[in-house]
DNA sequence: TCTGGGGTCCTAGGACCC
DNA sequence: TCTGGGGTCCTAGGACCC
């Protein structure tokens, strides 16, 4: 009997790309890419997309001619959507599998220990087949005994056409086969830096940074890097914090659709971010005890004075209401805020989250009651009828200073008068091409 | 013209204490 | 001339991830 544990990433295929052609299944085998927050940069691709060569973070402006050439459909994202069904394949696993590891939207580890299976492989495949009936996204499953090689298995999983999104290393030899065929840079957890350092050293694979000397990769690497090197030789030692739901710090930030240089709209901008981070610290039950908030001009326009500065306010006591939060963040803002510049981002983060129970009053503080009832109020009709419902005045309405979003596909899961129409005639169901070959969204 | 957003962990260095 | 040693806590910045 095999009494050994393995772990298997079950990682969406493409995720945001397959979450588009869901409900635009005419876009299967066509080229298709999602672009991140103000359509700057492509952070999805399909297949036909990669074999055009379009790299992962390229800015969008540099690839719209050759897009346009080749017929991509362009999407902005479009959270509520990927959220949604990113909730429904995780339901999926936690039904099929007793313990699962959510890593990311479109990611997690399931633990199977070997003694449970007599063939791990055609479990596997039956849980990817679950997935894809019961939800319609396409995933692949790297099964490994640590993560770090469970996430070297996924690739080959769906790179390699004889896996059927299916790879298992269950021996030494199985998983020597792979690591040699794996660029470093292709490892979880080497970056960029680390390449370039392990390339002088002439470790270029993985099989070689798995038998890398320990001394020097702590000194060059750190421990993370060391960490890294064991699971590669198969001691599991990289845990997933399961407590990740509750986050430890949170962030609000956007780029502007264009350079923003007066404070009112700074002030819009910042309020409605202020507003947002809010609601996530009182969903996730926590309150925040110190607020950075931080203002910076275009880093790509050399040509043009550069401001980037952050203010870091200690609260008098932790609190979750919007307005304890929105005003010294309002007054931090006039600290930064200098004429003369052109800006492209203002952010609010909040650190130092205790759990709301946990709530160390000071001597003078005033009854807080109403206004934890004014923010739970404000949060269930926000929640009911869809964001911004009840809002703050100082969020702006107009928000000209906001990004672009102009290949936003509809919310088909979340917003009922986004719901898809099936049926002879349904116009959501046609698609619209644009005379110069490029399709926008609808 | 146009270049994302939201996280985590680790390390070094400064401030402070005894 | 000469200026301890060790500990903790905090912060900023680097590296990495999706």
């Amino acid at each position: 009997m095999n009494t050994q544990k393995f772990f298997a990433l079950v990682d969406c295929n493409n995720f945001y790309v397959s979450c588009e052609r869901l409900f635009r299944p005419e876009l299967n085998n066509r080229p298709v890419l999602v672009l991140s927050n103000n359509d700057g940069c492509v952070i999805a691709r399909s297949n036909e997309v990669k074999a055009l060569g379009v790299k992962m973070g390229t800015p969008y402006f540099k690839v719209r001619g050759l897009a346009q050439r080749h017929g991509v459909k362009v999407f902005s994202s479009n959270y509520s959507l990927y959220g949604d069904l990113s909730h429904r394949v995780m339901d999926v696993l936690q039904q099929l599998e007793p313990e699962v590891e959510i890593y990311s939207i479109d990611e997690a580890f399931l633990m199977l220990p070997g003694s449970r299976f007599v063939d791990l492989a055609s479990h596997c495949h039956t849980i990817r087949e679950r997935v894809r009936q019961c939800v319609g996204i396409p995933v692949s499953l790297g099964v490994a005994p640590t993560r770090t090689l469970a996430k070297v298995a996924n690739q080959f999983a769906k790179k390699d056409p004889a896996c059927a999104g299916v790879c298992c290393l269950e021996t030494p030899d199985a998983i020597d086969h792979l690591l040699v065929q794996t660029g470093v840079g292709d490892v979880w957890g080497i970056g960029n830096r680390s390449v370039e350092k392990l390339r002088r050293r002439g470790i270029v694979n993985g099989l070689q940074l798995k038998q890398a000397d320990d001394d020097w990769i702590r000194r060059q690497l750190t421990v993370s890097g060391l960490r890294t090197v064991m699971e590669l030789r198969g001691v599991s030692c990289i845990e997933i914090d399961d407590s990740r739901a509750q986050k430890r710090t949170l962030v609000c930030s956007r780029s502007f659709g264009r350079p923003v240089k007066d404070l009112p709209d700074l002030r819009e901008a910042l309020s409605s971010y202020v507003s947002r981070v809010a609601e996530k610290l009182r969903a996730q039950r926590s309150l925040a005890s110190s607020l950075h908030v931080f203002l910076l001009t275009n880093r790509f326009r050399t040509d043009l004075p550069q401001y980037s500065r952050t203010l870091t306010l200690h609260l008098p006591e932790p609190g979750s209401s919007t307005p304890h939060l929105l005003r010294p963040a309002l007054k931090g803002l006039e600290q930064l805020f200098k004429t003369g510049y052109l800006y492209q981002k203002v952010g609010v983060m909040l650190t130092g989250l205790v759990p709301a129970g946990q709530r160390q009053l000071s001597l003078f503080t005033a009854n807080a009651s109403s206004d934890t009832e004014l923010m739970t109020a404000m949060d269930q009709i926000n929640r009911r009828w869809g964001r911004d419902t009840l809002c703050y005045g100082g969020t702006g309405r107009a928000k000209t200073w906001a990004g672009r979003q102009s290949f936003c596909s509809p919310a088909y899961t979340t917003r009922w008068e986004d719901l898809p129409q099936v049926g002879a005639g349904s116009e959501k169901c046609q698609e619209n091409v644009l005379p110069d070959g490029i399709i926008e969204g609808s």
